[in-house]
DNA sequence: TAGGGTTGTTGAAACGTTCTAACTCCGTCG
DNA sequence: CGACGGAGTTAGAACGTTTCAACAACCCTA
């Protein structure tokens, strides 16, 4: 069964191994490796070297199954390479390092099946808390999937019960925000353009434009629905605007993200009698665009990203010490706004 | 120490619950978890019961102990963000989900200890296989990390020894497919954007086109080195070029990658002498730009994302079967050319 | 009816840690 | 000089699962 000082070791080094070679007991290098303080000068040069000598890593599932808590947390997110969720995980890593603990990442890929392997997965590992960007309107099964002790907090969603934390933006004030700059800077035919109005973003930011629209008298809105929210969403709005009577053109536009106004931005620029932002101005959402994808600079809706992130593993470090049934905090971020040259300032002419 | 049927379960519920509840032995739940089909039916009736009343999630620290293994495999890259990572990363997911093995990230965020502290904890975690796009060269730590037994397959960069296997894109084929098309359309003044040559992606993508340039008489190559590989970057070389002389501009531009080529693409299209392609014909690198940075459709080298991430797991299979000692595979994918408006056809007009 | 399969079930021993309580030295204090 | 305390160390029992050998019950065949 043991295995002699002689033999070569078949599977990694344990701390058995460690012990018989350091010639101490296995209690003594456990203890070591926790608090090597607490261990005496001369056991401790001889575990040191026994470790180095065997490469010895300690087994995180033995450590776990005897601790019964992980050191790990997760986020599961419907699409981790989006340049949003990219930051936030950015923040809660940094956070989280902090704390000694690591993030690891999941896809989901915008599918339920996935989304809930994932979190079956997590659960079996009895991950220490979860950030969960849900594909859909989560329904019962973060109780089945053995999430039940493991503390779950959501990223840029509000939570469906009390029970879990949340960490959301104010996508209301976010389109207030937008509006209102335009309405300020003597606009009054807006346009939105963003869709599908069943993404709960989309909606608050119509919502908060319309808002700011509504008490300037004389101002209008007008809504472009679009399917997609990608670039040449953007694109097709910005032709089909580009073909209108110039009196019939919107002075401002408001979309929902950034890439639509890049694609916006790309069409309205290469016309020879509009200019940005003399006869059309734009804002955009989210400030990713800030150094990607327009010749001009873009004025934006700047979401708190890191900050967002860190908040999320703050929720998760307060919910590990408050009791089980504790209602969770709700975290709701203003956004702001960044305003440069795609609303102010002379659209930049080649140089 | 034993719970009682009436007394509520404190923790999460163990085997030992499920098995007092139903009336069987510990062994027999276990036994219908991983195979039901080998549990009578009246048994394996009151197991499902009291696993659905119970809750029961099996605990995968005690499973993996026991096991050995485990059944995680981890991407560690430094900018999971990255348009490439990402697909690469939802391609290495399909083909793990369908072995039953889960992939999860992790982001180096381009620093040396966060990716050391990932490898400690995958190697702690003893997870099956890894998947590492290096920070920088990848030094001895990968013994030292406790991934002796764990499969390393090397992502987008030769392996450091013949004891890994790598997944990489022939980058000189690359270059050399973007210069030749330029030249196959008869441009002769061609440049390549792109920097700084430390990086290998780089210099190869320019050691391609170097070859490419050198075989045609009359062709010439001017390299512009930047520092970022952005479309700022694109967009500063780009500035730099129309204020030359017509005669002296390139009549062809081929960029490292699409970001650059999209910072170049705006500021051509918005001067009003350069029309593209006819005065200047544009190819980029990566394929990622197809449906979003550029209102004419760009030329570029595509690299198989999803396939790469396939393959990827394949290796990594295939090493979990091959033993310790054999050579693993270093697979080298040959990029393609995709031909699209900026070199080829009419620059669109505003329609 | 005895013997030999099947099929279903079980007890107990691992897996590699951590942790508690107890033990051994030593030096110090009363 | 004996009791006390602290520092250093240890044996052994958990943690929750899987697996193996063994057992029980049954049906079938000889």
């Amino acid at each position: 069964m043991s295995r002699t000082l002689d033999e070569p070791i078949a599977g990694p080094a344990r701390l058995r191994d460690v012990a018989e070679r350091a010639g101490v007991s296995i209690a003594l290098v456990s203890s070591y490796i926790n608090n090597p303080h607490k261990v005496g000068g001369r056991s401790a040069a001889k575990i040191e070297e026994a470790i180095a000598f065997l490469g010895f890593i300690p087994n995180d599932a033995a450590r776990q199954l005897r601790r019964g808590v992980s050191r790990m947390i997760a986020f599961v997110a419907f699409d981790v390479g989006d340049a949003f969720f990219a930051s936030v995980s950015r923040g809660a890593q940094r956070r989280a390092a902090e704390e000694g603990l690591s993030l690891v990442l999941a896809d989901s890929n915008g599918k339920r099946s996935t989304e809930r392997e994932y979190l079956t997965l997590f659960g079996e590992q009895r991950v220490r808390g979860l950030l969960l960007a849900p594909v859909a309107e989560p329904s019962s099964y973060l109780d089945e999937v053995g999430l039940r002790q493991t503390r779950v907090v959501f990223i840029d969603q509000p939570a469906p019960s009390q029970r879990y934390g949340s960490v959301s933006i104010n996508d209301v004030l976010g389109g207030r925000l937008a509006a209102a700059h335009l309405l300020e800077l003597g606009r009054r035919r807006i346009a939105y353009i963003g869709g599908p109005a069943s993404i709960r973003q989309v909606a608050d930011r119509l919502r908060g434009a319309r808002d700011a629209v509504r008490e300037v008298p004389g101002a209008r809105l007008e809504v472009f629905d679009t399917q997609d929210r990608d670039t040449p969403a953007g694109r097709d709005v910005a032709y089909a605007i580009c073909r209108r009577d110039p009196r019939d053109r919107p002075d401002g536009i408001f979309c929902v993200n950034d890439n639509i106004a890049a694609g916006v931005l790309q069409v309205l620029l290469r016309h020879p009698d509009i200019r940005v932002p003399r006869d059309i101005a734009v804002v955009g959402y989210n400030d990713i665009a800030a150094d990607a994808a327009s010749v001009i600079p873009l004025t934006s809706i700047k979401q708190p990203h890191e900050a967002f992130g860190r908040t999320a593993v703050d929720l998760l470090l307060e919910e590990f010490v408050a009791s089980e049934q504790a209602s969770r905090r709700q975290v709701v971020f203003d956004p702001e706004l960044v305003i440069r040259e795609s609303t102010a300032g002379d659209a930049g002419a080649v140089p």
